[in-house]
DNA sequence: AAATCAAATGATTGCGCTACCATAAAGTTG
DNA sequence: CAACTTTATGGTAGCGCAATCATTTGATTT
């Protein structure tokens, strides 16, 4: 029977190092191990030398998904986000995988690739993680993924956005007031004719109506719109710039949804011979590393990437820690960033 | 006694619908669930069909830590990348993380933020998720990692990089190739005086000297290199030429470490009416996404980053599923991508 | 010195699930 | 139709750890 359970053992067990066999070689029991290791202050210091002797000597790696699953916390958070290259989501991520990680916390990373079904298969495959925390790019309009996520219970940070119903914590801003923003910083140098560069993005679209509603407030007339679709790129920036220029030549600003396309209008302003920001002003959005550095440097909106990182961060951390967060909607606001295009 | 049972349950258990809770529901012991919902084709159809109108009801999630636990199998996977903002490496991630999502697996991200001790610290707290495969951008060349990692039995590709040696499997290409390579092909193109614009790189280093020593076997003198240190901005490239143009003025080909130098380096080269590439030559590293489309069009070297993520997640399925993979070493190559800058 | 308290350690149990083995029911073969 | 295989289901045990409660030890108080 002995011998039965023990092959049984050996072939169930991953045959690593556990917390039983460092217990056993430091002479202790394994709760006292694992107090020495997680919680050094709650023992005695032979204890904890003892302890950490064996640890070293076996090489121990706790298994942190059996420690997770006995006190139902994973020290785990996930994030989700649209895309991971050149996307300004990106600054985000980085502070705030690098805030948790000191913390102790690692993060995972899902792609929801813009597509909702995506996201939503995204969202249950994460919630049978246990995550103790979700930050997500952008906010959660509707749908199932909202509701599985209330469900669960989890700690949740949506972001870049404002809405008076976010489904825990927001860290965001106001789309709206950056467009309106914008058309009155254009206005105030002296642009009378507007056009604007945007993609197919719900975020962008509020962008664009509050920047023409405030110019025609002004009574400045029509802006001329150009909608590019889903692409970014700037080679849909250079084509809307050729539109803008062969349809409304008159036009001496243009306001961009992302830096990317700006770069594009830049770039065909160039090449038609059109000096920036003499003759026209370009306006990006986004402040990606490189732009700033351009010539001429470009003129955008920057969003505290790295502060929504930190932030959410330790909203999440908080929340895992059973600590309340208040207030749970913060808004981190937004900056004109001039530079020579505008 | 039966009291105090439940209520040292409630207090232990996460309150979440469980397996069993579902099995109760749909009338069928627990391991049978388990089986509607993970092997399907094990049960008969109105099992199924009970089990899942359960799950429906309950809004069941399995818990994959416990299932994680039980069977050895986390279906995590780790990757390890040093940065996530404008970094080569996010194409290669973005398609690792695709390829695994649709064969079920989540992805942990860390970043070591170029730092030996920070990726430690890193790979110690991935090795204690127990991940079914650890992804590397680049390799690991020594230290407390390599032997943890080698060690701790999970599965890794390196990448990005050859060597006789990887911990495990390795997907990448020879840097010295591509100096040589690249320095044949400006030479080709009618150049005989090369500047070089390098970082800080283990791996750039490599390219670097590769075309030196491929530029001095040819007979064309010395190349004028420039080390541009840590950074890898677009500033910094801006830099390399005002330099370049002040201490060699008769150099016709610089070749950059990265497309962001090879923009700085093009930028430069224009502010100082350095026509390119009549005049000036100059190649990248990379293809990032945006590079194509500027004016000039920068030439440079791609990876088919998406390709090595997509093999390393083929390459990690098939190892967290006990499958053996030959060959263990892949190299993918590379190509030189001709636009308009050289 | 007895009583009281705090600090350190340990025994037990269960987190939620799946591996393993056992059994029952249904088909297959000569 | 007996002997056998296959298919479907269930019982049990344990993955590796931490919550909970119990006990021991040493320090402090009166």
């Amino acid at each position: 029977m002995n011998d039965k359970a023990i092959a049984k053992r050996a072939r169930r067990s991953s045959g690593a190092i556990t917390l039983s066999d460092v217990a056993k070689l430091a002479g202790v029991a394994p709760i006292t191990a694992s107090r020495a290791i997680n919680t050094p202050e709650q023992v005695s210091a032979q204890v904890l030398q003892k302890v950490q002797d064996a640890v070293l000597r076996t090489g121990y790696v706790p298994n942190r998904m059996a420690g997770g699953l006995a006190s139902s916390r994973s020290r785990l958070i996930a994030a989700v986000v649209p895309s991971t290259v050149m996307s300004v989501f990106m600054e985000t991520v980085e502070s705030l995988n690098n805030t948790l990680f000191d913390a102790g916390y690692q993060l995972m990373l899902g792609q929801s690739g813009y597509s909702p079904a995506r996201e939503e298969a995204l969202l249950e495959s994460i919630i049978g993680r246990r995550p103790d925390g979700i930050f997500l790019a952008g906010i959660l309009q509707s749908g199932k993924g909202r509701s599985r996520l209330l469900a669960s219970g989890i700690p949740v940070v949506e972001s870049w956005d404002l809405t008076p119903t976010p489904i825990d914590m927001l860290i965001g801003f106001s789309h709206a007031d950056i467009g309106r923003e914008v058309a009155q910083y254009l206005i105030g140098k002296g642009r009378r004719r507007f056009a604007l560069v945007r993609a197919e993005d719900e975020r962008a679209g509020r962008r664009a109506t509050a920047f023409v509603q405030e110019v025609a407030q002004r009574g400045l007339g029509e802006v001329f719109v150009v909608n590019v679709g889903a692409s970014r790129s700037i080679q849909s920036g250079r084509e809307a710039m050729g539109r803008i220029l062969a349809q409304a030549p008159d036009v001496d600003a243009v306001f961009c949804s992302s830096d990317l396309l700006a770069l594009g209008v830049m770039t065909e302003a160039r090449v038609q011979g059109i000096v920036v920001p003499e003759r026209m002003a370009i306006m990006g959005f986004g402040d990606v590393p490189f732009v700033a550095d351009m010539v001429p440097a470009l003129s955008t909106v920057r969003i505290n990437g790295g502060e929504i990182g930190r932030k959410a961060a330790h909203f999440l951390i908080e929340r895992a820690q059973d600590r309340p967060v208040e207030p749970r909607i913060v808004d981190v606001g937004f900056s004109i960033v001039v530079r020579d295009s505008a």
